[in-house]
DNA sequence: GCATAACATCATCAATTGACGACAAAGGTA
DNA sequence: TACCTTTGTCGTCAATTGATGATGTTATGC
């Protein structure tokens, strides 16, 4: 196009400023590792809201490159598919919660509230329920192995410190103390599910609900083991 | 090129033969009816497992019939989609759940544990969980108010009954009485989510998970109602 | 039998889509 | 300036995909 060579040439020819500008919309030249990144952010959002179906073209397109470039980065659209994965999917989880779960100088229920208000915030947002979902979804088993295995380790802090505040002994099954963790833990989730994907309105605010699911949990929490182990007997 | 076009012939006679061969696989002639609720029938399955954006050629395989007979039931994809969603998703609510719950000559406990067994096991199946969350995740907005709608009046009912039971006033704000009552809803729909979706393993069976889940939610329900009218005052 | 309508397939089109070779432009270096 | 590496685009291929006209095939009424 007549255009954008004239544009291109411009850029040429004043080399400063032209060069800052075209920085700023990434649309001029750019070193490796900074196109690279600006690829894998916007290919983030874009399969987030478009589903890993989504065309080349179009992520070019608001990539403001050439479908072609995108080859010059990523050998496959499927590699490129996998590194957004576990850039954005399994790298968002903090080892700081298991050390702040464990604080014993704080109340649990501080405790629970400030994990899941955090966890909400910078975990369970819209980018990264979609894509996980579109990833669960998907039969290509991009690991949720690895995840299963963090959110398994939380729920295990979490019920250990629950009785232990309360002085109520767990039952040897694991499974029954994760289902039981995972009262807690689905519900902060589905409510999650529900803001980002079902777009659904009239909502309290994040931080009322919490409070609400976390003292909720905390109440049943011994009523809880005792329908399990009653069953038992 | 050769090797295609003798390939598609000797496939159009496999299938012929195959056709005259047996009846039971629907392969033979149908009548209209019959015919397009097969074609729903699979249809269903086939999207659920590919996904909404799954062709229409295996859609066809996989009924056992050409790809241009689905075009005589239904003039697009698109609406083949929606007779999908219209009939499966939307169908399954059943109106006597309405009444089971509303009916106090029984413990609420017994009537929540009734009704969420019978909610995993008819609506929240593998089937019915893939085909919402894939449809939830488009943008193609398939009338999710509807079900919006339903669930809403479930958690009236649900929050009604068991606050009469306990003795407890409700709140006036409906916005509020909702996202309690999707503590325990969300938790039992998370569930379904992890067994069907995750492919979760080690996991405790159904009637034994919504027993504690209902549990939990019952002993909950005082403290979680204070919890809100305390923060207003 | 035979006509007719309904059932079903074949062959194909136009648009889409992942991928790639060829080529141009920009920036650094001697 | 001449040269080379890196960055970037253009054009295109082969396979895929939704959709449709032309054609074959079977049941049913007369």
């Amino acid at each position: 196009m007549k255009a954008k060579s004239d544009k291109l040439r411009e850029a040429g020819r004043v080399n400063a400023t032209s060069r800052q500008g075209s920085n700023a919309d990434k649309g001029g030249r750019l070193p490796h590792a900074e196109r690279k990144a600006h690829i894998l952010e916007t290919a983030t959002e874009f399969f987030a809201e478009n589903g890993l179906t989504g065309q080349t073209r179009r992520l070019a397109d608001e990539c403001g490159i050439s479908q072609r470039l995108l080859y010059r980065f990523f050998p496959t659209k499927e590699d490129l598919l996998a590194e957004v994965y576990r850039q954005e999917i399994l790298g968002v989880f903090k080892a700081v919660w298991f050390a702040d779960l464990q604080d014993r100088s704080k109340p649990v229920e501080q405790r629970l509230t400030q994990f899941y208000n955090d966890y909400l915030r910078t975990t369970l947002t819209r980018k990264w329920l979609r894509l996980f979902l579109y990833a669960s979804l998907s039969e290509a088993t991009m690991a949720p192995d690895y995840i299963a295995s963090i959110v398994t380790q939380l729920l295990d802090v979490i019920m250990r410190e629950v009785a232990h505040e309360q002085g109520v002994e767990l039952p040897d099954d694991r499974a029954a103390i994760h289902e039981m963790a995972w009262t807690l833990h689905g519900s902060v989730s589905h409510y999650a599910i529900r803001r980002h994907l079902y777009q659904a309105s009239n909502i309290l605010p994040e931080d009322r609900v919490v409070a609400m699911q976390v003292r909720m949990f905390l109440s049943g929490f011994s009523p809880m083991i005792s329908e399990y182990t009653d069953y038992l007997s």
